[in-house]
DNA sequence: GGTAGCAGTCGAGTGTACCGACTGCTAACA
DNA sequence: TGTTAGCAGTCGGTACACTCGACTGCTACC
């Protein structure tokens, strides 16, 4: 079922990358003079009636040449022998994790404009999620007489902020009374699992603590998993309709979307979404390449391209798999 | 020169209201049919001539109707009435501002998708630039044997976050002492202009203090002013011409010549830059209307949306400033 | 089983004619 | 003098016919 014999796998190979190549329905002529495939253009005719009875091809008009199906890339993808990244991107993509510096959430940004350089597609990088951390320090600073900042620090690195409204009549010793109690009673508590903390004995103290803890623990909708998205232009090269670009942009503007795709993508165990597999209507004619990264072995986020069906799927491969790999090690050291 | 009598004053009115309206070249048949004007075709003719020969109107081809230039929205916009905002628009941002909740960051983010709500543009804000305000506080904090965070809060209320990398053999209470004497000698100075502090006799203590302040001090290229675009999508419907699409959404990744562009015309005294008053090439085709918005009578950032010269002016117009208006109330309110 | 060649299909490109929406101009009019 | 009606002219857009070229499927032959 899902096999093909040598020849029409050959054939089905140089449609692929022929189309990809220029974007228009390719015909058996094309075909026959392909590296790879040498029979002739009659014979090719015949295997790629065949292909297209079992669906990985397609025929836009009687006369025209052939495009592939889905599940004509998909047959590609999956065959595809791996593939390895040009020097030049290779060396590029050295140079950065060389150059590279920073805090996390800059260097994702930054990963998001490589991958997308690399490419030559729209770029998706996803930031770990809130990790499992533990606290390890939270602090109080007093920014005026009516406010203050909750700094938290958690064990993976992390600082979360918070401004707290103070109570009247709060002063300074109280501020500072708050953060010990804070820091005694709640370091080394799984961040997503605080316990109440016991009274400080002073009433103003204890509602500031209750403030702070309120903050801490209530995390409303904020926390959307944070997304970097990059290189939204090449989507306007990517596709001649208008229409088209308009529908992607839309989706790529709702992070939770992009978010939640990515994820159902890898749970799903796929390198390669294409089309409609994506499971997103407007993104029938696009495809998802997608690879995951780690910090200290474990699943941290995710990293993909988003492009035209027709997209360079060896090229998107190989970038989102060494970038994700280099990442890793970059996350990991620190 | 920049004045013209009623009559032509309110035939150009006529010509830009249809033409953003209908973006098709408007005719004289049209223009005399509008309110406000009470002639012929064959004067409004006349008229459009005269107009055409000051600038105002250009036509694309023999035989077509005539297209506003940038003068003749130049004048449009500045001949405007002040602009009043729907029912329904104000009552959003009302609600709009009366949920918003969360940090200053999100906040700017939300009034970004505002925006672009209200006025089906892409929009633009530009976060406050790093104020000149004074250290309140700086923590270390432990993440591991090699690491630590360095925690500085600002007395405006933001938080800046530093990894650092921990000298060899440092315990805890070198790490306490560091942050002792980190907020002993630095608390109270002003953000910019850090003074070098005096030895602790320690020398290991010395050094990760000679760190936490080079990371306070040595910001490289970090720091750009943080931006928030929103609605990109929008621009796809705005123009049919899929290169300008392609030109405009790659503008808008580069967030240096986003900010610069919206301080530029800021700094021009300007509410509105039509076409090459941008000063941006790929924007020849677009109009940018701004604010600044204040935190306690201080000019702290900027909004804005971008959008096709044939934009509606008058939404536009009165969305930016209601938005700015209530945003820096609400940021000074805290 | 593979191939050459032929008949047939259909999109894209081209030339022509026509229609409609304009304009500028001129002559009449208040 | 300023306004208007009407007319001649321009030109983009659409419809249509036609050709051209790139395909295909099929059949007959090797």
């Amino acid at each position: 079922m899902t096999m093909l014999d040598e020849r029409k796998a050959a054939i089905l190979r140089a449609v692929v990358e022929e189309y990809i190549d220029t974007a228009q329905p390719v015909g058996s002529g094309h075909v026959a003079k392909a590296p790879g495939v040498d029979v002739s253009s009659a014979t090719v005719r015949n295997e790629m009636a065949g292909l297209e009875a079992e669906g990985y091809l397609r025929q836009p008009h009687t006369s025209a040449g052939r495009v592939p199906t889905e599940k004509g890339y998909r047959f590609f993808v999956d065959h595809l022998r791996q593939p390895r990244l040009p020097g030049r991107s290779a060396e590029e993509v050295r140079d950065f994790f060389a150059r590279a510096h920073g805090e996390a959430e800059q260097m994702l940004a930054e990963t998001s404009r490589l991958l997308s350089d690399l490419t030559n597609l729209t770029s998706v990088v996803v930031a770990p999620p809130p990790t499992e951390a533990t606290l390890r320090s939270a602090q109080l600073v007093t920014i005026s007489t009516t406010a203050a900042v909750l700094v938290a620090v958690l064990s993976d690195g992390t600082v979360e902020k918070h401004t707290i409204e103070l109570p009247d009549g709060t002063g300074d010793e109280r501020v500072a009374a708050s953060t010990a109690h804070l820091t005694a009673h709640l370091s080394g508590s799984p961040r997503d699992a605080l316990r109440p903390v016991p009274s400080t004995g002073d009433a103003v103290t204890d509602d500031l603590v209750a403030r702070a803890l309120a903050a801490l623990t209530g995390r409303p909708h904020d926390d959307p998993e944070q997304v970097y998205v990059g290189g939204t232009a090449r989507m306007a090269q990517a596709f001649d309709a208008i229409e088209t670009v308009r529908e992607v942009l839309g989706i790529l503007e709702q992070q939770f979307v992009v978010v939640s795709l990515l994820r159902d993508v890898i749970d799903r165990g796929l390198h390669v979404a294409i089309g409609t597999e994506t499971g997103v209507a407007p993104l029938a004619e696009c495809a998802l390449v997608v690879a995951p990264y780690d910090i200290e072995g474990e699943r941290a986020g995710t990293i993909g391209v988003l492009g035209p069906t027709r997209m360079n799927y060896p090229q998107a491969l190989a970038a989102v798999a060494v970038v994700s790999n280099r990442l890793s090690v970059r996350l990991t050291e620190g």
